[in-house]
DNA sequence: GGGAAGCCTTTTTTT
DNA sequence: AAGGCTTCCC
């Protein structure tokens, strides 16, 4: 019989996937077991077999990267357009339910999404105004708090408000609320949020979107919150409905968004809830070697409650892990630098290799190392583009203009640049608005035209008022680029960043441009959801939902540099994990909290698991954080790997390190002198007869006096006289 | 309104 | 160590 050909090269477990009959599935993907294949192929072929229409179907990822990309193989796969298929982002398709409901919704037409910058500054307003004493209550925590809330669900009136802290912070979340709804404005949790009380409360809605989508099928399951889990399950009829199915495809063991509600326990919620779940194990791994799959392996088996999974491969064993104990980040740094070097020597390419640390101020000191050896390299996880002050500050404008009852986006550009608008006549406005339960922009315009703002403030805030109604006024026939262009010029904006000096203020100037030029270049019928909003409309909701990837030029051959929570989903010939330290990776806030080591633990293993070829483990017995020095030990995930997969390797020869002329930061003649005053250089390996095994990081004096501070991996860090010691050199 | 000085915080990130 | 934020002062 022959194979139907979107079966081909697939394995059987992967074919049975793909081929299954119409039901609800779990697909249990280990780390490289061709998931993303696995639903692209199961999409075709609900299409060609089941010969459903792609109108039928919507397909939900996290990131907007991973939904381009699964749109993109599918009509790749299908050579013909996908359009009709709902394919996007929890948010995004949210955002798409909202537009197509407003009034249903209970949304202003007009109404616009805060980032979580715009959040916490209105959240800080909201404070302030409830006169709260800065000290005590942060908005940093109350949005944290009315964030987890929208994320379960929950409304201010959901909560009981027993103890103290939790009624202050309900009362922020409600006032915060009514200053949103005023304003017409929807943070990113209240977009899940409103959707889902959309579809629960509304049974029009509902079933209409019920009959419509007969397979959903979720991606990264492990990570979504009961926001989102509830809202599937609404969709798709609770497993009640015999019409509809949900695929959802994940792995426990690459959990690693607990911390924002991500709640891992929802794959077994999915197969109680929904009848007659299939479940399929991929296990079979295309990318790594043998011995860096049974590192991992051995790395997570120490985890408990796991749906259990083992990965293997038909490849090779591979090299071993190098292990390379660094005397502190900096020796760290230049190790990596040089294992670079010589990989690209050997002809290899230097996008291949990927840099991972646990938190992004290690960046720094391998930069320098980098930049000091000469390697490009590109660092992900900067600002993005869309977040940018300039940027934000140009896109308040245009928010007000469509929408002149945004709080958030007057507040933003009233005095930006300054007009002459100060702080005392804010507060009046402010207070006006408040007292009068208007939006800002209407307190503004009554309080100059009664006279309650006086002369110069008066005058200001009406020529304010003036330019936003003549830019709107004035653009209404522009296209796109040309009405941002002059709403950028007009304000002021462009002049306030001209006039500054320096290389950051003509970087801001630039973006300013280079916004204009996004918006000459969007195609707002790319997206579906914008097809019935006005272009500038449709170019906010872009703006504020796919905030912009960096595309600094691909071509350049660079290391690439970034935390291991942002490697998930990615592969590299070469890895390696920095920083592998007790106290860091484990962080000690996850040790200081029972039950967060499992989601440290299965972040190493999303680590591990990101190399093909060759895995490289570091860590730093000595590190400056916070500009404190800091001793580690190695990690607990270190001893976790069974020893005949790991070669430690040997110290780099401190001497021939120091003979090189010039190396700044990197040039370190203490371990010479450290070695000539004690016999033992810095960084060397010795053993106590009884402390055991330990790093040399530090000495004093010279000759019988001199001391040398070790750090014994058992017993932590002692100062010894080296003329009693007796240590062994190891 | 803007600059200097002092205080505080400090994981992980998407939308 | 360093950046962000507030406060203070002209």
């Amino acid at each position: 019989m022959t194979q139907h050909p979107l079966l081909e090269q697939l394995n059987d477990k992967q074919r049975a996937a793909v081929s299954a009959p119409e039901r609800h599935m779990l697909v249990l993907a280990g780390a490289g077991s061709g998931k993303t294949r696995v639903l692209v192929h199961r999409i075709a072929w609900l299409m060609q077999e089941v010969q459903l229409s792609p109108y039928s179907i919507m397909a939900v990822t996290f990131t907007n990267k991973a939904a381009a990309e699964m749109r993109g193989r599918v009509e790749e796969l299908m050579g013909s357009s996908t359009r009709a298929m709902w394919i996007g982002t929890f948010h995004g398709l949210a955002h798409r339910l909202l537009r197509a409901h407003y009034l249903d919704a209970k949304l202003p037409q007009n109404f616009q999404i805060l980032d979580s910058d715009d959040q916490q500054r209105m959240i800080k307003r909201i404070m302030r105004s409830l006169n709260l004493d800065e000290k005590r209550w942060s908005p940093k925590q109350a949005m944290w708090f009315i964030n987890a809330k929208k994320d379960e669900g929950l409304r201010p009136h959901h909560i009981d408000g027993y103890d103290f802290n939790e009624r202050t912070y309900k009362e922020i979340y409600d006032a915060y609320q009514v200053a949103c709804d005023r304003a017409g404005l929807v943070d990113f949790a209240e977009l899940l949020l409103r959707a889902h009380e959309l579809l629960r409360d509304n049974s029009i809605v509902r079933e209409h979107y019920q009959r419509r989508f007969r397979h959903i099928l979720v991606d990264e399951f492990q990570d979504t919150n009961a926001i989102q889990y509830a809202w599937v399950k609404l969709l798709s009829g609770g497993g009640e409905s015999t019409d509809n199915f949900v695929t959802i495809v994940g792995d426990d063991d690459q959990s690693i968004y607990g911390w924002r509600g991500a709640k891992i326990e929802n794959i077994h919620q999915f197969t109680r809830d929904f009848p007659n779940v299939e479940t399929i194990r991929l296990e079979q791994n295309y990318r790594s070697t043998n011995t860096i799959l049974s590192a991992a392996n051995s790395v997570i088996a120490n985890n408990s409650d796991r749906l259990g999974k083992e990965l293997w491969t038909e490849g090779g064993d591979g090299e071993p892990i190098d292990l390379y104990a660094a005397y502190n980040e900096m020796d760290e740094a230049r190790y990596i630098a040089g294992q670079i070097e010589s990989w690209h020597e050997q002809g290899n390419a230097l996008t291949d290799v990927a840099l991972l640390y646990r938190s992004n101020a290690q960046s720094r000191v391998l930069e320098e190392a980098l930049l000091h050896a000469r390697i490009p390299y590109r660092i992900y996880g900067g600002l993005r583009f869309f977040d940018r002050q300039e940027v934000k500050d140009a896109l308040s404008y245009l928010r007000l203009l469509v929408n002149r009852n945004d709080d958030a986006a007057f507040e933003r550009v009233i005095n930006t640049p300054t007009r002459g608008i100060g702080a005392r006549t804010l507060d009046i406005v402010r207070d006006g608005a408040r007292q009068r339960s208007i939006p800002l922009w209407d307190a503004a315009k009554q309080l100059a035209n009664e006279k309650v703002l006086t002369g110069r403030a008066a005058n200001a805030v009406l020529a304010f008022i003036d330019l936003m109604d003549t830019l709107e006024d004035d653009t209404a026939d522009f296209s796109l680029g040309r009405q941002v262009d002059t709403v950028i010029k007009n304000s002021g904006l462009m002049a306030m960043y001209q006039a500054e000096k320096g290389e950051k203020a003509e970087t801001r100037v630039e973006n300013l441009k280079e916004l204009v030029n996004a918006c000459d270049n969007f195609d707002q019928f790319d997206n579906a959801v914008n097809e019935e909003l006005t272009p500038l409309n449709a170019f906010l909701a872009h703006a504020a939902l796919e905030s912009g990837e960096e595309q600094a030029d691909e071509h350049q051959d660079a290391v690439q540099l970034m935390t291991l929570h942002s490697a998930k989903g990615l592969e590299f010939p070469l890895v390696f994990m920095c920083g592998v330290e007790e106290g860091l990776f484990p962080s000690q806030q996850s040790l200081d909290e029972s039950g967060r080591l499992a989601e440290e633990r299965r972040l190493c293993y999303v680590g591990m698991t990101r190399a093909m070829q060759k895995l490289v483990i570091t860590y730093a017995e000595q590190r400056r954080i916070y500009g404190k020095e800091m001793l580690h030990r190695a990690s607990r995930f270190i001893a976790e790997i069974p020893p005949e997969n790991l070669h430690h390797v040997r110290m780099v020869s401190r001497s021939q390190a120091d003979t090189t002329p010039a190396m700044g930061r990197f040039h370190s003649g203490a371990s010479h002198e450290a070695f000539a005053e004690t016999g033992y250089q810095l960084g060397q390996r010795v053993r106590h007869t009884k402390f055991g095994e330990g790093t040399v990081l530090n000495y004093e004096g010279s000759g019988a006096q001199s001391r040398i501070q070790i750090n014994f991996d058992d017993v932590g860090s002692k100062w010894l006289v080296v003329a009693y010691a007796r240590l062994d050199r190891c």
